[in-house]
DNA sequence: AAAGACAACGAAAACGGTTTCGTGTTCATA
DNA sequence: TATGAACACGAAACCGTTTTCGTTGTCTTT
């Protein structure tokens, strides 16, 4: 076993200063030709490498950005992270990742962990029972402190940060009057609880393509689930006591398990009945009609959070001007709908 | 905005020494009660929290794990992260995830940019392109540094450190007889290059699991993709020539993807031709029929190497010892065998 | 009263770098 | 020959901790 040979270990070598290994290292002027042909080939060959830790330590920056989310075991975050790691890698930052699991302690707690020193910056989406609560203290103890936070897709209004989101609202307006488009009359929407940020947007998006037409909306056509978790009972009574011609739902599986059930039901998808699902998943694609959604371009949404983040942590400014980006959704027509 | 406050800011304040502070803050016995309540009152009231950079340099620990992994847009990836992320932040440790996108080249980069001291070991899974290569000096240089390694699911014998790998050829074994045991005849094998360590084990077992038996074992009914990528085609003509009675693909996608096609010429699932797959993700569990698999417990097998790593960042003893972990794969049936 | 024991604290080194500010040569210039 | 650049390098501070090793002052002991 070698260990790493640090600028001390050089200097020891060389019979120099530790300063002159260090600014041979750079090509600084003030060394002389010889001295940093000496020290540089030396550092070449027992590779030296500077320890990040100290120079994290010495310029209080870490080139690390953290990231915190409610789960990982979802496509769309999956992508968003993939983003942002492209992104960040590519400016010579580093990505650590923690899990809320939909917590609000274990957020709270993984902001604590990283805002010590670890990280130059945070990247999040609210976990389900932060927004459910109200509660941002943590956010903005740690925006206080100078560090610059960007929220996105779950977010909240009450912190002062840059944020992302994708316009959910129009989404669901567009994917809805898609439906009204192709002759549908009684348009259901399967969505969660108001209090995640997307479900509101997308269920106010939905309730305005209705107003917008002829068609009347009405409130016994929504289905509220209490949480993200499928509650397949309650789908099966909906669908069968309210007889959609098409159906919006606010995720990938709700839509797909909804279709297998009304195919069982002996329906055909699309001219029985229509389904538009949100997040371009894996499950769309391959579903059995393959499922047009709205697609939330996560992986773009990643790369722009930590783009906004990078920019301002590297800007010595220090503008308190915080902006928010909506992303456009687009609509990835696939078999569940006519076309 | 409030900085942070720091050991000195306390000592300066209270007009005592900076190691006196330290030393109340740790409730030392040398400092006296009097000035331990003083100072660990202050340091509440300003909410001190000691610099995680300072004393990683400190102690030469980080309590930072650095993951290298191909992809994190992929199940089962992403559920083995879970794994890591629970159990090491459990222990106080976060997680840095880097990808490789199945690129050589950016494992070694990845590797490089944690190494000079920004994690204490890694847990990783090859790139298909470092497997093909065969080359490994990135992963020994770093093990001869001290730095302590964990391999999971995609690994070498090449490199001496700890590995958790799930038994892949004996789930393919298992299924394989399990068509075998249902009278299926034509039992064909859809799987990817060699080269993937996975792969190749699964198709060991496929192989033995026939040779086993009353059935002869026919390299015809192997279709091997070149990557892992779809080429739809490719399946389409091998499960028209072929005809099969049973199919067992390595991935999740190949088989929702083959369902369909079958499905299409008319035939009926699993009377006709029954599917097994690899990996239990989303797709298996809705698709249309849901698929039987072979289940590879992602989070379980992160959980082990996330200790395992642990473990041996902690120890003290410099043993050098390596151990490998087999996981028992289990099928978990569904509609797309007879049950 | 001299000696040791002990309590309570501070000085300083160390972790591994960066950077500012000297300082001692050498050389050309007046 | 004295002056002053220019050059090449080193000393030391600094980032925020931890920790070892003094150094005081007080108290007990003989």
């Amino acid at each position: 076993m070698k260990a790493k040979i640090t600028l001390k270990d050089i200097a020891r070598e060389l019979e120099v200063s530790i300063s002159t290994v260090s600014k041979a290292l750079k090509n600084s002027e003030e060394i002389s030709r010889d001295t940093k042909e000496k020290v540089q080939a030396f550092a070449k060959l027992y590779n030296y490498k500077p320890n990040n830790i100290a120079i994290s330590l010495k310029n209080k920056r870490t080139k690390n950005i953290g990231v915190v989310i409610p789960d990982i075991v979802h496509h769309f975050f999956t992508t968003v992270i993939r983003g942002i790691e492209k992104y960040a890698n590519a400016r010579g930052y580093n990505v650590i990742v923690c899990l809320s699991e939909e917590s609000f302690d274990k957020e709270v707690i993984n902001m604590e962990m990283l805002a010590n020193g670890s990280i130059d910056g945070f990247i999040m989406s609210l976990s389900s029972q932060t927004q459910e609560k109200g509660d941002y203290n943590h956010l903005k103890e740690v925006t206080e402190q100078g560090i610059p936070v960007v929220l996105f897709d779950r977010i909240t209004h009450e912190v002062e940060c840059d944020k992302v989101i994708i316009d959910d609202e129009l989404g669901a307006y567009q994917a809805t009057n898609k439906f009204r488009s192709q002759g549908k009359k009684r348009i259901a929407l399967i969505t969660t609880d108001d209090y995640l940020s997307v479900s509101k947007a997308r269920t106010k998006g939905y309730w305005k393509a209705l107003q917008d037409s002829e068609l009347e909306a009405d409130e016994s056509m929504i289905l509220k689930m209490p949480s993200m978790e499928m509650d397949e009972q309650a789908i099966k009574n909906f669908l069968n006591t309210k007889n959609p011609d098409a159906v919006l739902c606010v995720n990938e599986i709700f839509a797909v398990y909804s279709m297998r059930l009304v195919q069982q039901k002996g329906l055909r998808i699309p001219e029985d009945i229509a389904f538009i699902g949100f997040t371009d998943g894996v499950l769309s694609k391959y579903a059995n009609p393959s499922l047009t959604v709205v697609a939330q371009h996560g992986e773009k949404m990643g790369e722009v959070s930590a783009q906004m983040l990078i920019d301002k942590v590297e800007s010595e400014a220090e503008e308190e001007t915080y902006q928010t980006k909506i992303l456009e959704p687009t609509l990835v027509i696939r078999d569940s709908i006519a076309h």
